[in-house]
DNA sequence: ATCGATGCAAACTCTTTGCATAGCA
DNA sequence: TGCTATGCAAAGAGTTTGCATCGAT
């Protein structure tokens, strides 16, 4: 799983800068073990720093996202994100109310690559959505 | 596989009135055998019917999704549609270059299942995204 | 004739970009 | 000091909505 630590750590290693905000982006992921989008990061780190921008949020994902800090999905039409996950390949759980995810670990692609012959298969989606046991009752 | 007859009957049956424009854009999808988003509906239509606006596009998509005529994804943020298939329960492999799919007869969610225990689930989603044959030599 | 469908224009959401300034290394 | 990160403002893509009119039944 991917901390403080190890994301600065990587920023640096690439070249990029550590700032407060960056910081203060990350301890926000590290603390919420679920999705969110852009508007969550937002609410969040406006606490912190009043003059934060959006832009900068927007920015700032889309760093982590490339240097492998965060994990992305389209929820509805809009980007969610989370820590990054272990290294070893998995899906997930989505909760349709709070975000928060749980791991599957299996993959249906060993039974769909042998369907595919003659297919060049770049990517793969699994997900599955639904009520966590927390949110099943409120409401 | 849905098709214009099973289409308008739907409609009627519906309470909704079948226009040229309605009729047309089933047209559309029974000749496409794949995943396309607005503008490719637009461009079809705006041969047909040179005032049509994106609205109306919009607003049938809608429509046709709620009355169960056309399945939509959203790939890279942007909705894509395609006529309802067979009604057994399958899957996808979609073209990243022309949108062309490939159904895949197998569902990962009786495994899935059984590591949710406590979960309540509604939804999920299996797609393998890539090139089929005729895409891979292209370009 | 009636009521839903459409075109127009505007607005809305999410996201990206150019530029001058602020701030980390 | 030098160069990146940021805020501001604006724009962009995709999509939705209110209203007057058009058109299917």
């Amino acid at each position: 799983m991917m901390n403080l630590e190890k994301a600065l750590k990587r920023l640096r290693e690439n070249n990029h800068k550590v700032t407060m905000r960056r910081r203060d982006i990350i301890t926000f992921f590290e603390q919420e073990n679920r999705y969110v989008n852009a508007r969550a990061v937002m609410d969040f780190m406006e606490n912190l720093h009043p003059s934060m921008s959006f832009d900068t949020v927007y920015r700032n994902l889309h760093l982590y996202e490339q240097l492998n800090i965060l994990e992305v999905t389209t929820l509805d039409g809009e980007k969610h994100f989370r820590m990054k996950c272990s290294p070893e390949h998995h899906h997930h759980f989505i909760c349709n109310d709070c975000g928060s995810t749980k791991k599957l670990p299996l993959c249906p692609m060993d039974q769909a690559t042998e369907l595919l012959l003659g297919y060049d298969i770049e990517d793969h989606k699994f997900e599955v959505y639904g009520r966590c046991p927390d949110c099943q009752f409120t409401l």
